[in-house]
RNA sequence: GGCCCGUUCGUCUAUCGGUUAGGACACCAGGUUUUCAACCUGGUAAGAGGGGUUCGACUCCCCUACGGGCUGCCA
């Protein structure tokens, strides 16, 4: 038993929508605090106040609400918390921890031309370092981390292992801007030192900054966090998530008709193994997710998969909370919403549709026979389906059909005993049958259809399509 | 350029010095069938390349190649 309890944070920037990357760095983190009852902070990095719009930090909202995962208390605005970080950046002068820099910007370019030119190192090395306070001018000026020259950070990282870097590699970086707000590399460690976090768990594209970030948290005597650094999400093709392919927001899936859980799954799987586990709960992955199971090479995306597991979680729910997230997705959608004689078809038909759809749209089309009125227009293949032959046959059908007590028995006697008499396989009367219940070709079993629309319906359905 | 990370079937991955390198998705063939989905049986398919270390390397070390990241008063 770990004597801190974990506390974790997803902590994005609100410079657009929440894409997949993002989806799952959050859905780890969720992951790791709530199986271990801890806490699943979230943070909102809007210290960059041109590029930060509320619609992006409500946009991260609603798709972190869809993925399921719920954060504990209130969302923590980064910019909010300024004051402190400015008096973190002062307190790190006091000690000899940082210093101020007057270098402009025209500076410091020349200063990385010049080293470009030379063949040098281009991080900055500000002249101010150990100017002494008296020679400084009453100018506009940062406030730079005094970053050690020598010798090497290390961090030991639960993904990627122990990563040293030399000092040199490491400039002295600015924690406080001219205009006296915090960078990012400052109010994060202030942030998430403040805010407790045990573990951060994030893109690898932060591992260098881990190193920089370490010399902060030293600088200030507080404890590391355990850093665990892992890969990103790429594209089908292996390239770097872009819009074509993967990287729209996180909604999105919403609107294509992905569930949540099967999302969930797909994503944790996404990087992260346990044994040969693949398809599982949301519990399950609470219980087994792990820091050593998360791989170190990034993944790629491979929607056939998604939708594989997807399709299981589907046909594995429970029929009133599928119903729920179906009318929820319908709405995502802009589909128009279902009158209550569709909502209770819909929901009486779900055990004979979830087990043959992988997305909800493909349930909403192979569910047309609950969800459209009469008299149904059939579409072309269905209506192939009800030649001169086949209606007659139909309309032999009804009479019996009347005289049913409507159990799935009764009914497979009196179908196959009519196929028989005709001298037909049961597939042959299935057809035009199908297209008379559903106007379709894809649909359930006839007799699925047929109990869920229940007699009245059946026959009148029945009596349309032979006249 | 410098620094850092990565590389097992098409894809996601298991393996944590000794396995006929396993599973899943996808794909192919056959079966079943009332359309779809599913299901059953079988199959194709992998350790980037080169050096070491070792009795023995996918596993450890080095080099190369190829990907990716960082190198901002962005996050």
């Amino acid at each position: 038993m770990s004597p801190k309890p974990v506390v974790t944070r997803f902590a994005p920037s609100p410079t657009g929508y929440l894409h997949i990357g993002g989806g799952r760095t959050a859905l780890f983190n969720w992951l790791y605090a709530r199986g271990r009852g801890g806490k699943f902070l979230l943070r909102i990095e809007d210290t960059d106040r041109e590029r930060s719009t509320p619609e992006a930090t409500a946009a991260i909202l609603k798709g972190l609400t869809w993925l399921g995962l719920d954060w504990d208390g209130d969302v923590v605005s980064q910019f909010e918390m300024k004051d402190r970080h400015a008096e973190v950046a002062r307190e790190m002068l006091a000690k000899g921890a940082a210093y101020k820099c007057f270098s402009t910007q025209e500076e410091i370019e020349a200063f990385r031309e010049a080293a470009r030119a030379e063949g040098r190192s281009t991080l900055f090395q500000s002249p101010w370092r150990d100017a002494d306070p008296s020679t400084h001018p009453d100018a506009p000026y940062v406030i730079r981390m005094r970053a050690p020259r020598e010798g090497e950070t290390v961090i030991e990282d639960a993904v990627q292992g122990t990563v040293r870097f030399g000092n040199d590699q490491l400039d002295d970086m600015v924690c406080l801007r001219s205009d006296g707000t915090p960078t990012y590399m400052l109010a994060v460690v202030v942030d998430d030192h403040d805010m407790g976090v045990t573990h951060v768990i994030r893109g690898d594209d932060h591992l260098n900054n881990a190193a920089r970030q370490t010399m902060v948290y030293q600088a200030m005597g507080w404890d590391i966090p355990v850093w665990a650094h892992i890969p990103l999400i790429h594209g089908p093709d292996g390239k770097k998530l872009s819009k074509r392919h993967g990287a729209v927001g996180i909604e999105e899936y919403q609107v294509m008709g992905y569930p949540a859980a099967g999302m969930r799954n797909y994503l944790t799987r996404l990087g992260w193994a346990h044994g040969d586990a693949e398809f599982f709960t949301t519990e399950q992955a609470k219980e087994w997710f792990d820091l050593p199971g998360i791989g170190r090479a990034p993944a790629r995306l491979d929607f056939k998969k998604l939708e594989n597991l997807c399709g299981q979680h589907i046909a594995a729910m429970e029929d009133a909370a599928l119903l729920h997230e179906i009318l929820a997705y319908l709405e995502a959608a802009g589909k128009p919403a279902l009158t209550d004689l569709q909502q209770d078809r819909l929901g009486r038909g779900l055990y004979c549709l979830k087990d043959r759809a992988k997305t909800f749209p493909e349930l909403i089309e192979k569910a047309e026979f609950a969800l459209a009125s009469r008299p149904l227009v059939a579409d072309e293949a269905a209506a192939k389906a009800l030649d001169t032959v086949s209606r007659s046959i139909l309309s032999e059908l009804t009479p019996r059909l009347r005289g049913a007590t409507w159990s799935k028995e009764d009914l497979e006697t009196i179908l196959t005993e009519t196929a028989t008499a005709h001298g037909l396989g049961f597939g042959k009367l299935a057809a035009p049958l199908r297209a008379a219940l559903a106007g379709r070709t894809v649909t359930p079993s006839v007799y699925d259809m047929m109990l869920v629309l229940g007699q009245d319906e059946t026959i009148a359905r029945l009596e349309d399509a032979a006249a």
